[in-house]
RNA sequence: GCGGGCGUAGCUCAGUGGUAGAGCGUCACGUUGCCAACGUGAAUGUCGAGAGUUCGAAUCUCUUCGCCCGCUCCA
């Protein structure tokens, strides 16, 4: 895998994606939304043959998950159900899930290097005395801390240890960059052994207090040039679309549009309970828009502020979490694996304990299901994150609403009410379409169009072309039998105009993995010839086979 | 949001103050008949947008919008 250098891999990165989406574009797979008044950031909208493929995704989702679902950890079908709910809901809402006032991050700038980083992502250096009491002076140092002492260096690390990693790393420049006679002598985790003009001193790296950086950024030196007197004080980035319900706009009737599907979900807990019948074990499953103020919306559609999710709320008994969560790890990322992302590009990967999400700190674990897009290579991005949330969503959801211990699930079996625990995989629609087109795309300079779109046939926007190889001598009237009969089940296009050469071209760049021609054979023997995308290789079949030949190729 | 680069036909680009162009693609007709072939013809432009300078702006100036790269964010 390693062995052979990936065509995205760094180098040719941007011309493949450059190519990529100029196919998009020429094609009608995607445009960008708004263009005849020169577009609007973060938004784009899905042409005649890219609504097919991302309707083929979510329709794979939606037979593969609900109404199909895999048999379960031991062997038994799983519940599950689906859910569509609105994308405006009582704010109330947004307050519970934690949404309305942690997800916009507090920002910090560096006004001398015009540098932003997340205030929660500041890490400082604070020395304190080096008695020889370890323990003692480790209270010393944490005390001082958290009595608001500025650091002497800052670091940009999402936990201590990370922290650390950058200052063994980077110690000896950043200390200059700072000019303070310092040396490192050790590092122990989050403890660092610190000399000051040879004395000895205790270093402990931790987490900037906010309210430090709030009141006091000027004593903070620069994560990116150590010097103090730069930052401004952290500012809010609201991540949620606002808007007003009903004709005037106050306070009262402003409304969130939703950053994500799970919160209908559960905000329908009791009501799929009283209603379906379903029992723990079981799912919801809901694919809908979420919206998202991202900072800097980029790479194509990966990084959209409407984009489309495709997500599972799996509720369990808290003691099957570790055995659930491992189950939707791994049936997910087959899954994808199973619509054609079968290369090395695509990864599962376990999130380290300490980069969780607030809610699922405590859980059995999170992954990542990771495609290496040409932009972020040799880097991965997010498609799909498989998630043990605890019951933490119910909770605040029960505390909230106020119905309290109401929404808790009666376990007949167990003779227990309880609050499930929750396992979300949570998947992007757009992102999957994104990785979908990725790994189709190939360069061959061995066939005319140059390119051509390997989709998986589940996944291919266009099932088979029907082409008469000449626009008379009743080839047209019997491909136009055969088209009107396929079209029926399946999308099937057909193309009388221009030679051979040129229609099979096209369906190269569209991703028609089958290509049927009528020529004069079929006159007397109703047979046509099968062109096959991958192979360019033609074999001849019957007229009665066609409908045979592609139901089975299109089977899951 | 900050810093850097870039916006001319569907695509790739030429055009540096004086009538908006080429190739490819698209479409029509003819011809051919299994991989963008050939001939003839046609359509297609708010030169990203707005303002300014000028007798005259695709070209110079300012503003703005969008795209790409970095920081940042994330399904």
């Amino acid at each position: 895998m390693a062995s052979h250098t990936p065509e995205h891999a760094a180098g040719n990165t941007s011309s493949k994606m450059d190519k990529l989406t100029a196919l998009c574009r020429r094609r009608g797979f995607i445009f960008q939304s708004s263009e005849i008044y020169g577009g609007i950031n973060g938004f784009w909208d899905y042409g005649p043959l890219g609504v097919e493929l991302k309707r083929n995704l979510k329709d794979a989702w939606w037979q593969d998950i609900v109404r199909c679902a895999p048999p379960g950890p031991d062997g038994q079908p799983i519940d599950m159900v689906g859910l569509d709910c609105t994308i405006i809901m009582n704010r109330k809402v947004w307050e519970a899930s934690g949404h309305a006032s942690g997800f916009n991050d507090p920002m910090v700038d560096d006004r001398e290097s015009k540098q932003r980083f997340r205030a929660d992502q500041l890490f400082g250096l604070y020395a304190g005395p080096h008695t020889g009491n370890s323990a003692a002076d480790r209270a010393a140092v944490l005390a001082a801390v958290a009595g608001g002492i500025a650091p002497i260096i800052s670091i940009i690390a999402s936990t201590g240890g990370e922290a650390a990693e950058v200052l063994e790393r980077q110690g000896k420049k950043l200390f200059k960059e700072r000019n303070v006679p310092l040396q490192i002598s050790e590092i122990a985790a989050e403890f660092v052994l610190l000399k000051e003009r040879g004395e000895p001193r205790l270093g402990v790296l931790a987490a900037v207090p906010i309210d430090v950086l709030r009141g006091r950024p000027l004593e903070i030196p620069s994560p990116f040039t150590q010097k103090t007197g730069v930052l401004t004080e952290p500012r809010q980035f609201n991540l949620m679309f606002q808007t007003h319900t009903g004709a005037v706009q106050d306070d009262s009737s402003m409304a969130y549009l939703r950053p994500e599907t799970a919160q209908g979900i559960f905000a329908n807990f009791r009501n799929v309970t009283d209603t379906s019948r379903v029992k723990i074990p079981f799912g919801i499953a809901q694919i809908g828009k979420a919206f998202r103020n991202e900072v800097t919306p980029r790479n194509f559609t990966f990084r959209s502020r409407e984009f489309e999710q495709m997500e599972i709320e799996f509720f369990i008994h808290p003691e099957q979490a570790a055995e659930w969560y491992r189950f939707w790890r791994d049936v997910r990322f087959k899954w994808w694996q199973s619509i054609g992302l079968t290369s090395a590009n695509l990864q599962l990967r376990e999130h380290d304990r300490d980069e969780l999400a607030h809610y699922a700190r405590e859980g059995a674990g999170t992954s990542d299901i990771e495609y290496r897009f040409p932009f972020t290579a040799p880097g991965f991005g997010e498609l799909e994150g498989v998630a043990h949330r605890t019951d933490f969503d119910l909770r605040q959801h029960a505390q909230f609403s106020g119905l309290g211990d109401k929404l808790k699930y009666f376990d007949q079996q167990r003779n227990e009410r309880y609050f499930p625990h929750v396992i979300e995989p949570s998947a992007g629609a757009d992102r999957g379409t994104l990785a979908i087109l990725c790994e189709a795309y190939q360069d061959d300079p061995g066939r005319p169009s140059g390119v051509v779109m390997k989709f998986h046939p589940r996944m291919a926007p266009i099932k088979a072309a029907i082409f008469p190889l000449v626009d008379k001598d009743g080839m047209p009237e019997i491909a136009g039998n055969i088209y009107n009969d396929l079209r029926k089940t399946w999308n099937v296009e057909m193309d009388v105009k221009q030679n051979i050469g040129k229609r099979y071209a096209r369906m190269d760049e569209a991703g028609t993995p089958y290509c049927f021609t009528v020529d004069t054979q079929t006159l007397s023997d109703q047979t046509l010839t099968v062109r096959h995308r991958d192979t360019l290789a033609q074999e001849r079949i019957n007229v009665a086979e066609i409908r045979n030949f592609l139901s089975k190729k299109l089977e899951p």
